[in-house]
DNA sequence: ACCATTCGTTCACTATAACGAACGAATCCT
DNA sequence: AGGATTCGTTCGTTATAGTGAACGAATGGT
């Protein structure tokens, strides 16, 4: 690469979106730079430039903040905005014939990742927040639990669809019966 | 970060992983380590370098070559889930605790359907074959079902998750008991 | 056979990512 | 108030990512 051909791209979307990310992830864990800086083992300088979108990082950088953001290295070069919560109740199931129903589509530009989701009776679990832009879909197997954002969470029974923002806190919780769960998550990624 | 630290981190699976990454994606094109240099601008040296494992790529780089391979940066950083059939068999559930388990990661540029697809009895199903590069997954909620691509087709039970091409003929079958499965199916995006 | 390309690698050099140290501004104690 | 921390930034220095040139091996044309 020539110097020529650094500079136009040194406002570059990819490091100053990871630098926004980064300051984002940091302060959610309410996390002060030095602080983050002890754990990646990075100096507090590299850690000031980046977030200011100034940098350049390499791959082993963004790697050790993952690491002390106990984050996916990809949720770092990820970026935009969340929609609202839908819940889709369980139909019934007709007595003849196979049917075939859509619940959801979600267009172009994703990764995607499928979690198994298993809760015992009487049990809480949080949810890591991912990426912003990321939506989280979550199928009832079987049982029930209450789910969703922390402001928002829904009850939910066997066969329901309940789709979400996962870049804000949620959680999960079960009450008298275990649930089974498929968790779809959707990430926008940037190219 | 000390220089010993760096060291350590050498053979750092981030850095390695996206060196095959990226040599994997070269080929998949037909593309020459030396015609990759020209459309990113980078050297050949950083080419065979980072292809080797060997490197430490900062992120305008990755970035580089992401635009060069026209795949989304963050694809550089994952590992591809597996093209062939890929059969997840139920996991027992274990009595105390929670689990979350990853079934299955797919990199950027897909679009996304979620389906219910509920089978009575003794019924059989052709799957519609998609658009090429179509994966589906299936994911059984209860029941049982025999399914997959018409060459390599599996039975199937609670629990289970099975992977594969969606844009080949396949079917979907029950015999004794009913299922009801969750269909995934992500095409890559067009353009 | 010969020369011309093109491939991927290696090496010395250059540009720069990351570093350590020092800074002013806030905040929190006596 | 004064001293002690902790914060995020800026500076000069150091380690290293990326470069360009040269290399041997493989392929193609004449």
């Amino acid at each position: 690469m020539t110097a020529p051909d650094r500079e136009r791209r040194a406002a570059s979307s990819a490091a100053a979106a990871a630098g926004a990310q980064i300051q984002r992830r940091r302060r959610q864990r309410g996390m002060s730079q030095a602080e983050l800086a002890r754990r990646t083992g990075l100096s507090k300088a590299t850690l000031s430039q980046l977030e200011a979108g100034a940098g350049n990082p390499t791959i082993d950088t963004l790697d050790a903040i993952a690491v002390a953001l106990s984050i996916p290295l990809t949720d770092l070069l990820t970026r935009d905005a969340s929609p609202g919560t839908v819940h889709l109740p369980a139909t019934a199931a007709s007595d003849e014939g196979p049917t075939r129903e859509l619940l959801r589509r979600i267009s172009g530009g994703h990764s995607l990742e499928l979690w198994r989701l298993r809760l015992p009776a009487h049990t809480s679990v949080d949810g890591v927040p991912h990426a912003p832009g990321t939506v989280e879909h979550l199928l009832v197997a079987s049982g029930r639990l209450v789910a969703g954002p922390a402001d928002d969470s829904r009850p939910l029974k066997t066969g329901d669809l309940l789709a979400f923002a996962g870049d804000a806190p949620h959680a999960y919780r079960t009450e008298d019966v275990p649930a089974d769960v498929t968790v779809v998550i959707a990430s926008p990624a940037v190219g």
